[in-house]
DNA sequence: GTCCAATTGTGACCTGGATCATAAATTGAC
DNA sequence: GTCAATTTATGATCCAGGTCACAATTGGAC
């Protein structure tokens, strides 16, 4: 099941505007979401409204299917970071082509694995480690497969978002890795060296 | 793939003293582990050696696959909590048995994904909420299958290493909860009310 | 070019929880 | 029962990063 797939299957795109809710946090689960353009991001806000970035989502990925799997509600909000075109592929389709097809399921497997890679890895940073090494630990992931010279296009609201941090402790840090050599810093965007 | 399948299939049973590491982080997988009897904690350990419980693992239970499915180097010790016994299953067994077993697919699917619930759950936490919220969450799951007054039983220590806290202030703020009537206290054990 | 919104940048002050030190209670082994 | 090890408990101090208050840059829209 890829999205190319559901295209030529004759599934509906759903046009979602930049900063639209795709679901909020409580929600019932009905779908598995397709990105066919766009990113998505998962949030969850605590009471004071304070945001963390559970993941970000981009053309070809999926998301959604650990509440619907589970038949959970929703624990996150997720939101459109641009203009998105999203094809939901509702529940009863869902399992029927997971039963049916080897190499959907592993590959599901493997992405669910993924993700928790990336969440045992952020968990120990929030729960063990300072700031500079949050940060240090997070750019070092999302400049991972980036070449030399490439912009990291992250904001650093996103990045303090994803570090569980404020955005002036992640502005001063990456001043700080920057004066370490890093990356590198110009007319402030995120350079990997 | 139960532990009573691979018993009455001749899997062999590894015995574990309590304290015993099953796998220590950065080694390659070799093998999916379910547990026949006892318990086992994941932890990752920082440079300092403060601990991060990632999950704890009983009777039944399977352990290690993320690592296995995505052939990357574990992120975190395995240290069997009290003398277990364990069956390891071996890379090509369990693959197999996974293409070929749609059930044990989905009930792994299943499984990720509850993983992924509570780390993201715990993720939220660590990154928005102070102390008492940390705590309180934590019981909260904790408690989720427990009787009324049944006791809890996990040590301070346990719980500081799952909030990313010390034990001190483990210690302060459940008695604070208990003052509040949200657990009570019976000699230093956690007793759901 | 001008304007405006978003983002980056900086200084000063404040606080929740870490740290350190030490004691009391509980549990298990013998 | 005694003893040692583990766990729980408490008080005093400290500091990383949060908070608040502005200022300076940058990037788009026109």
């Amino acid at each position: 099941m890829t999205v190319n797939y559901l295209l030529a299957n004759g599934f509906k795109v759903h046009d979602y505007a930049k900063g639209e809710v795709i679901y909020p946090p409580d929600a019932a689960p009905r779908a598995v979401y397709f990105i066919k353009s766009g990113k998505v991001k998962m949030v969850t806000v605590n009471a004071e409204g304070q945001e963390f970035i559970q993941g970000i989502f981009k053309a070809n990925d999926y998301f959604g299917e650990p509440a619907l799997i589970l038949n959970k509600p929703y624990l996150a909000y997720t939101i459109a970071m641009q203009d998105c075109e999203i094809i939901p592929v509702y529940r009863d389709t869902f399992f029927k082509f997971l039963d049916e097809n080897t190499v959907f399921s592993r590959k599901l497997i493997q992405n669910l694995s993924e993700r928790l890679f990336y969440k045992s890895m952020m968990l120990e940073e929030l729960a063990n480690e300072q700031a500079e090494h949050r940060i240090r630990t997070l750019l070092n992931y999302l400049f991972k497969d980036l070449d030399k010279d490439a912009e990291l296009k992250v904001t650093r609201q996103q990045l303090a978002d994803m570090a569980g941090l404020r955005v002036e402790t992640v502005i001063r840090t990456i001043k700080k890795l920057a004066a370490q050599a890093e990356l590198k810093l110009v007319r402030g965007k995120l350079i990997k060296v």
